[in-house]
DNA sequence: CGTTACCTTGATATCGTTCAAGTACCGTGG
DNA sequence: CCACGGTACTTGAACGATATCAAGGTAACG
């Protein structure tokens, strides 16, 4: 509950969302509330259960989470990477009970907030509503993506794949990558998201290596050494990020603000 | 553009959203627009391709629909199976270009109209935009738990999973099942839906036919003999089904009718 | 009654897993 | 500053699950 980071900074949702809708004073405040409550959570805890009701509602502000599911056995398949700027838990308005964890990878900054202020939003400012449902639609296009590579790729091409996508993620945010790139991935986190063996990450990472596509790798460093090799590999098609603002029709259908 | 289907049965749409929230009259009235236009396709038609520009949205109102993606090479990833009372290509009020493609699997009623009567709906009946959001959300749940079988489970616990959860929506749908069921799929989508070839799919269907667990199979029939078993191979856990209605806090935000 | 799509089966190859061991790095307490 | 313990990474050897190649069989359809 206390609060961390400089609390006039521009809200992370109000910067994600702005790609894709220039917003209003109004939507800029109600996303702000949606920030207010900041808290500091250690690295490696779980913030949602499984199986377990829902609770409260949360933005990433900071830090990395991991989105996944566990087998009775104790199998994992990570679903995504939670980045700064994404809901947590937002279904919380429409199931009652979560079907997936989430825990954090790095320590991360998380407000939280009541899930039915956002049920509020919907009826209240249009607009955001359709913003949230940009995001999910594009969240959406990522796990499809996502399932392809599971279904129908090699390990080869998940790898230069996955690195690829992560890059560009990466990119949007502003960060710059062409530099030495640390993510906060161990092999072991790769491999659950990948469906592979620990093991064979590894030997996986090592061959791309050997064939100069991406560069070292201590722990956790991995620079892309040749983008464009690694994207024809796995025959990388950007379209499924989406990129881009909203298609112009609908934003006519919203003017100016609310 | 032949009006092929009864006009004044209850749409496929309010049947389906009604699950989840009670509707006012004018809701349905809106629902009902949405499958006023309603157009008989064939099978093996493609609705929707990767890679071109959104045009119409649709609901789908009788047959199955194919959601897959294809690889430069021809490898194909089945996302999912879409069903009567779902929407498509609701993403083309967000997104410009489509990243996947939709298919008919066997003959289909289809009612198109422009996506954007969807957006205006969001600003004008914001129960139905909660209602869509709550569809979407299932969907997604579905999609997470397909992902978790590709990554992490073996070929003989992805097929008894499918097969059970196949059954699930079946049954949601109001159809016996416990009969003779026959299936639209082919073992090559099978196949391209779990990620396995297809001779593969064809000896695991085998292995779970003499271990008891489903019956027979001429063209495109399987029963299942011993779903408990099942149930068990898998470690089904229909939570991620969701088949409940809205959490009532939720409901109440929205109290009677638009 | 031939054509086509779908299903079935065998033999062999490959990719990825598992088991086992060992190494490098990093933070902590002495 | 060093010893210690943990976590992550690395590598080898053997095994197993699934793919691929190739050939037939069967049922539906015009």
């Amino acid at each position: 509950m206390t609060p961390d980071s400089p609390p006039l900074k521009a809200s992370t949702l109000a910067t994600k969302l702005s790609h894709y809708l220039e917003l209003a004073e109004k939507e800029r405040q109600r996303l702000a509330e949606f920030e207010s409550r900041a808290e500091r959570i250690a690295s490696g805890v779980d913030i949602l259960q499984e199986n377990q009701p829902y609770r409260y509602a949360g933005v990433l502000i900071e830090g990395w989470c991991l989105k996944y599911k566990l087998l009775v056995d104790g199998r994992r398949q990570v679903i995504n990477y939670v980045l700064p700027g994404s809901f947590i838990a937002l279904e919380a308005n429409v199931f009652d009970t979560a079907d997936h964890s989430i825990g954090t990878l790095t320590p991360c900054t998380i407000s939280w907030f009541d899930p039915h202020e956002v049920t509020k939003t919907f009826a209240d400012l249009p607009r955001l509503a359709a913003a949230i449902v940009w995001d999910n639609a594009r969240e959406d296009a990522l796990l499809m993506e996502r399932l392809t590579s599971l279904g129908r790729r090699s390990a080869y091409e998940r790898l230069a794949h996955i690195l690829v996508e992560i890059s560009h993620l990466q990119a949007r945010r502003g960060l710059p990558l062409e530099k030495n790139t640390v993510l906060p991935l161990s092999q072991a986190v790769i491999a659950d998201t990948l469906g592979l063996s620990l093991v064979h990450v590894n030997r996986t990472i090592r061959q791309l290596r050997e064939d100069g596509l991406i560069e070292a790798t201590t722990q956790r460093g991995i620079v892309l050494r040749d983008p464009h090799g690694l994207i024809k590999v796995c025959g990388y098609d950007e379209t499924y990020l989406h990129q881009h603002l909203m298609p112009a029709k609908t934003r006519e259908i919203f003017p100016g603000g609310g």
